[in-house]
DNA sequence: AATGAATGAGGATTCATTCAT
DNA sequence: CATGAATGAATCCTCATTCAT
């Protein structure tokens, strides 16, 4: 006679994936704070109770959702880039196309808001974000300019200096789309254009 | 059935004045959700209730930061903008420079932060601040940029696609200094002289 | 060069006078504890911390209202009652009119009806007004309700063990016209009427 | 952020029953400005925060009392009068009866008590109230003091207008009994009887 | 393992009261 | 005398977290 049918689906680890993946769902549009471990549970089809078996806590679900998620985003790109010997103009261009494809046309976008918004009430995160990813996808692009310098093909040496800007197409893209979408999308393609365009010369021996 | 202690002060503008000021500190630091109204007004060195005499709660006391800060900004520089018929290039590098020094060199900068954090959060927010500064900095770039292109000096016709991205390096600026400026200051010098240096084909008669 | 130009009406006791009537006013629509003492000053045309200079608290001043407006009630009925020797249904009759147009038919009726809300808060209250008011005023009804036995004119003895039923109708009255007037006042003439007509035996030698 | 002790036990609709219990006691007490959830919280035996696992503020829970306790209460007399065809005098005893020991012998009593109180402060309550039973019950009552005058029983027919004044002294109970208990507690058997004593004529054919 | 009822710390807000002007 | 800006105690309500079942 037994009175709770007690479900029992998932094996842990897919548990786990299931509730993390609810979790970027609810803190992407709630925020933090605003965000309720019961929505969470909700949106996993589960009870509020099971989350606290596979996190201690509302802000080690949130710091795992970021590193575990956002992790291997460069290993990829790394791999693919340093293989290939492109180019720089190409390089780049791969590059975008990675952002494009694999963070900006994911949900993994929303982590990267997430991010944007919350970072500063998390230094942790912060830290662990800069340490993981930050400083090596710019040692990387660094890489890349650098090459592009010694080729003579860079238009602007002043871009030595911030490597970081070559990001801020990305970034502009993820918080214009969570906060403007409504007033018309932005031309993510243009804006990658529009870099390449600019960012280097002509290929030697191209017209004057 | 209550004591109160008291102190006479300030004229109510200025209080008024403080207390936004006291908000933008704690507000920038901790965000909306974390900041205490209890806070604020210790910052601003006065009693909880008297934050409530000014504002009739803590969202209408954000949203006035916002708008009463951020909505002035752009007259100043649409009116030097346009009076100035300078050529595309000097008008974007003074464009560039009202940026640094009225804006990112200011606290104003935490504003932006702010805003950036916390749009998601408050959608009416985020329809002033599009209705109010975005349409129209962007219309006002837009001009710039096509003027540009119409004397021939423009090097991507991408970018009028995308007027947005000339915001890309600010943006980027205060989402860096305010998570990263422990691991170094991002150069804002470097990428808006990138900017100019890629943007625009050099005057007409140049040395090639 | 005065700042302020610091209004001086009223002497000090028609000061004192307004505010309580005031708080008539706003105590009466919004009970006790709803009642600010910002709208009472308002009503009164005062500034708030001038309440404080006539009664040392909210409390005080809602037991001021109470007692300084219905103390004085019983005495005319006495003295009138009394002083006419005149057949108990006569004396009752003068009673009923006296409860119409100097209490129901005034603005002491919202102090009766603010009496029946708060007097469970205020038990101060209730023991002054039984002391003062409810005491006396059963004492007299029981002196015509006796005088009315003694004549063989009371129809059922059961009222003299409870004389306050004869106000029941004035209390019932101000309820209903308190709660309950949109839907049609309450019809006071009949229940005196009713009264009057059920509790006497129709006077000594009338027709069978 | 918290730490939280427990204890299970209650099915849900003894729980809430249990609060409901613990709100009339505190409610009629205190009155419901006065009241602490806190308070009735600990009278339930509960902590603070459960209240509102059952209802969802403060005012729900005071409207599902007075809704839940006196919704059902003309139910039965309704039944129970209408179906016996008693004559008049001895309906309305019973109904006198039925008010004696379903409402003011029982805590339904607080509750009365509670609404002449707090009716003012709650116009949809009095709305309720005057929709479900008041005006049901003054018909009810209207019928059978008609039926009366048809059968010649009526001493006065004013009553007829004021039908309400039937319910004078059950009102004049509760509040007599909530405010000056202490005093000596009122003769409601006595009023009950004067009522009836007067109310009607002796039956047809009985002693002059 | 899974659940969700129960808990209480935390923070927004109100308003009686004080007192500098 | 009069004022109303300033204060902070008091209370409602939310929600992360626990633990009996």
């Amino acid at each position: 006679m037994n009175k709770a049918p007690k479900r029992r689906s998932l094996p842990p680890e897919a548990r786990r994936k299931s509730i993390m993946d609810a979790a970027l769902v609810v803190f992407s549009e709630k925020g933090f704070a605003n965000a309720r471990i019961e929505d969470i549970a909700r949106h996993a089809g589960i009870g509020k109770g099971t989350v606290y078996l596979y996190f201690p806590d509302k802000e080690s679900l949130f710091k795992s959702l970021i590193s575990e998620a956002l992790g291997p985003l460069l290993m990829t790109a790394h791999a693919r880039l340093e293989e290939a010997r492109l180019p720089p103009r190409e390089t780049l261009g791969i590059f975008f196309d990675l952002i494009r494809t694999e963070v900006l046309g994911t949900e993994k976008r929303d982590l990267v808001q997430l991010m944007a918004m919350e970072m500063r009430n998390f230094p942790e995160i912060a830290e662990f974000y800069h340490d993981t990813i930050i400083r090596a996808g710019l040692a990387l692009i660094l890489r890349v300019l650098e090459r592009a310098e010694a080729r003579g093909e860079l238009r602007s040496t002043a871009v030595l200096k911030v490597p970081q800007v070559i990001f801020a197409p990305a970034l502009l893209s993820v918080i214009w789309n969570a906060n403007f979408a409504r007033y018309g999308d932005l031309d993510l393609d243009a804006a990658f254009d529009f870099y390449l365009d600019t960012l280097f010369k002509p290929a030697e021996g191209d017209a004057p």
